[in-house]
DNA sequence: TTATTTTGTGAAATAATCATTCTCGATCTT
DNA sequence: AAGATCGAGAATGATTATTTCACAAAATAA
């Protein structure tokens, strides 16, 4: 762990905002010179803070129209059992993301679908059939909204 | 909605690895020359496919460690009660994701807190205290993986 | 106190990469 | 046969990442 600088949460900041700002431009903003922020990027990048970027797609408007959130309780919870279902629900293209946690659920999946009925059918030929799944329950999508975060 | 073709799935599954990569280096890798795969990569920005980049940050390097998924059930919902809850839960810094979903929940966060007696203050003096909550649950993420997704 | 190291900065310079446009040829459609 | 579509290749400025150097402030040691 490393600690930031004011100038380090500014400029991450700005970088959350826009992940496709450059290290110049971001600098620019902060009164920072394009080496300055370089150096500072190039610092947390390395400290590891900033792993890498990554695209903002639209998957409603490339037609996958529909985002489920799953709460997955498992049967039975030994560790075979656990890799098991990591391993299975892994291969199901439609996991967006796969949440292992602690709670009234062992596992907390994002699934997207083009609509209700292929949901139904991811739900009933994919998820369902995972090895040790005990419950589910499901939450589907009707708004999202991204916030900053304490640094970013 | 527009219908992609196999030669931008496959760019956009490349920058889905990879959201630093330019249009002429994903392009490179499929066999395809820099104008060709800035064009196509234009075109899906344009359809809104592509919305843009973000920055993809390691929180427990930077010292925020325990990260919190929370189902919220409101006690009254009528119009005025969500968009007040949602103008509410705007201003907390440590939310990083709303989501209003549709379900056993009405809304569904993602909260981030340095250690457990961080999320508990969070928890008490600013979830609590959120107008209209009724019941709240927690998930306590253990560990996430990323899927790449249909298209991605 | 002075001397010295450390740390972060800006300015200038570079070499590479990038986005962007143009032309031309191949392929496919009608 | 004509038109539309898509790609490669070359060429362009613009922007970028990266290095080097010198300087100022702050911390540390003498």
């Amino acid at each position: 762990m490393i600690d930031l600088d004011e100038t380090d949460r500014r400029l991450l900041r700005l970088l959350a905002e826009d992940g496709a700002l450059s290290a110049g431009a971001a600098g620019r903003k902060i009164g920072l010179s394009q080496p300055a922020a370089w150096r500072r990027i190039r610092r947390l990048t390395k400290a590891g803070i900033l792993k890498g970027r990554r695209i903002d797609l639209d998957l409603e408007k490339a037609g996958f129209g529909v985002t489920v959130f799953l709460g997955v309780k498992l049967a039975t919870k030994g560790r075979v059992s656990l890799e098991d279902f990591e391993r299975a629900v892994a291969a199901i293209p439609e996991v967006q993301a796969v949440h292992h946690v602690l709670g009234l659920y062992d596992y907390r999946l994002r699934v997207v679908a083009r609509d209700i009925s292929d949901f139904e059918r991811v739900l009933r030929r994919r998820i369902m059939t995972l090895p040790g799944v005990g419950g589910v329950e499901a939450n589907v999508l009707l708004s999202e909204e991204r916030r900053p975060g304490p640094i970013g």
